[in-house]
DNA sequence: GATGAATGAGATTTCATTCAT
DNA sequence: TATGAATGAAATCTCATTCAT
């Protein structure tokens, strides 16, 4: 099973993902296509204007319908990114899942670089979810749950790979994630002035020396 | 010159870090004091609930006075955040100007760990600033400016002391900066499980092997 | 065509007279009703308290409604200040073009009359909008384009039958149209302690004779 | 007497005129000037501004002192407008007793001529005292009984010499104010593009032909 | 299923007035 | 006599949520 990065790809089954109000009831092929707008439009205008200065009113006129709607099938704009967030995680469980031989190395390189490049897509797809969750000032506790274990997944695939040379494989870990995860957001708003090829092996370079490689 | 980190430090002089309103006006020292107050309350509610969910309401119950006194001194929260950004500025500012001779082997280590250390206290004390700043939600022409220019000069003093392997500085650096950055978030919210030096001698260790040490 | 000032007119469509905010939505029947109530209610309001005195607050209670509601039809007070104007300037363009013959003798001095008493009625009606124009202190410069471009319309369709022996007759007309408008005003308020048809007559006699009937 | 016009012109007594606070102290020579100087802003912010839009902080910017100062001397704006009132008033009455023969013919005309010039100078000076006035929203007892009688006392002295063909003397000299009053307005705001003699000779002319020479 | 309309709680902002120095 | 500081009531405006059609 490999990440799912498509831009047109639906979201899992909304019986599942879905908001709360929408749980509870079948949906048919309109109401699945509306809601599919709905996570789409909250995606669009969250990574515009970033989860907290968005308004439910910007979602709907983005997705073309009315507030009336909106409201049928999520509680309310934190129901909405738990939805967004639900699917995100199966995209980072997927990714950690799918973390290669790491380690020293040109194939240990070559895997860490696939890696970065998933998650980069990932991080472009999901930004402004993982940025809410990041950020940490969501204050829902399922989205951050989700959040935790989604990082703790990822974080465990790699920390067993580390240089056995770190001293502290959980500290450095987080650091790791810390500059994945930033840079990945710098890149996804094109603040960083080179080629996507450029930036990944730029990256993975680094990371390589300071993680998976023997010092001098 | 080093950077500004105590806690008790007065702040620059009000005349130019203050709000629009106040900056039009002479201070007594009453007013110097309730000027004060309020910076110190928008500090503290910034990082206790994040720039964007923090009220004026709440700022002015922290510092212990109304409404109206509020906008004598500041024409809104973000006009605030300007005037905090000015100091942060300037902490930022002599940051860069002490970075020290950075490289390969105990010595270049050695400052590397001295100027993360500092960069850290910096990031305790105006973290929500910068946060507001790097996420770039804020929407204020003059405290994006204000950003861009202390990470720059940050970046430049970094980058002049980068492994010559590394091909292309530029993006590295700001991978670095990135990882810096939002490390410092993490450890500042407490999320890390370790004493402070732990913490530091381990970001330290793998910033050094992965930007100044050479490879093996 | 003659000037509209039945009291239970309807408004012209809401799509073109109505504020920013309505103006990019499409209005349903209840919708329209709501626009209406609170055009007439502003309208009552401000001839009650005058403009600068009147309270959103205020209207809102006089059209049986909340605050929310009427940010959903007018950006604010002078938004609605503007809808207001543009319905009036309809009325008072339709005024100047059926001024009549006016001149010396019976005749002009009976189309002097009528114009006099229509511009009385579109005064009764729209008085206090035509005063916030006149008084110049609403700051808009849209309603102000409204205002000029009605009186001039009118100052336009009198001049032309001014008698030939005064001077200046653009200067004249300036001071025709001043008494025209405060006399209106004085009278709307119910200062002028006569009947309305000899009040009106003779309003008709000392304007014919200073500006339309030849000297003895 | 005459009016006074003089733009230097000290106001009358403080002690009589100054608001209420000041009325029962002592003035001494550095009060009076404060006094005169809030006197003068008042008039200079209303003018600008027009009453209702004018804050206190206009005022004492204006005038170069504090908030605590102007309540010093007044009790609140209303109160700096009765101020100015009873100076109007002063100047009213003194017109009121300076008209001279009018009537038809030359020697009649030269007389309406001067005291419209009169008119005109005593409205620069107190256009906003006087505009407060007769647009009555003020909402005080005391200032709206010193207009009426200020008015009164004119409109009196005009009636008398009105051509004995109008049927309704009193109805005619209301329309007269009222052309008077606002033609001074626009005049003074500088919306009439015509030099003042010029302006003065054609209401002169019309004032004349209308009110008091007799018809062909 | 969908939508426009309405609401009201709460946030922001203004400003006349009082107070302490 | 003068002033900067402080206050709080009231006004403006926003927006998540509910409702009627």
């Amino acid at each position: 099973m490999t990440a799912n990065v498509d831009d047109d790809a639906a979201y899992p089954d909304p019986a599942t993902l879905g908001g709360a109000p929408a749980r509870g009831r079948e949906l048919r092929a309109q109401g699945k296509r509306t809601m599919q707008r709905l996570l789409d439009a909250g995606l669009a205008v969250f990574a515009a204007r970033g989860y907290h200065s968005t308004r439910v009113d910007d979602i709907v006129r983005e997705a073309r319908t009315s507030h009336g709607t909106f409201y049928l099938y999520f509680a309310n704009k934190e129901d909405l990114l738990r939805a967004l967030a639900g699917a995100c995680v199966e995209d980072l469980e997927a990714l950690a899942a799918s973390v290669g031989r790491l380690g020293p190395g040109p194939d240990g390189e070559a895997a860490l670089g696939a890696f970065l490049g998933r998650f980069l897509a990932v991080y472009r797809r999901y930004g402004p979810v993982i940025r809410a969750w990041t950020e940490g000032q969501v204050g829902d506790a399922e989205v951050d749950r989700l959040g935790v274990a989604a990082f703790t997944a990822i974080g465990a695939a790699l920390a067993g790979h580390l240089d056995g040379a770190i001293e502290h494989p959980d500290v450095a870990v987080m650091a790791l994630m810390a500059m994945i995860e930033r840079f990945s957001f710098v890149v996804a708003a094109s603040r960083v002035p080179a080629p996507d090829d450029v930036v990944l092996a730029t990256l993975t370079r680094v990371v390589q020396r300071g993680f998976f490689a023997p010092e001098a």
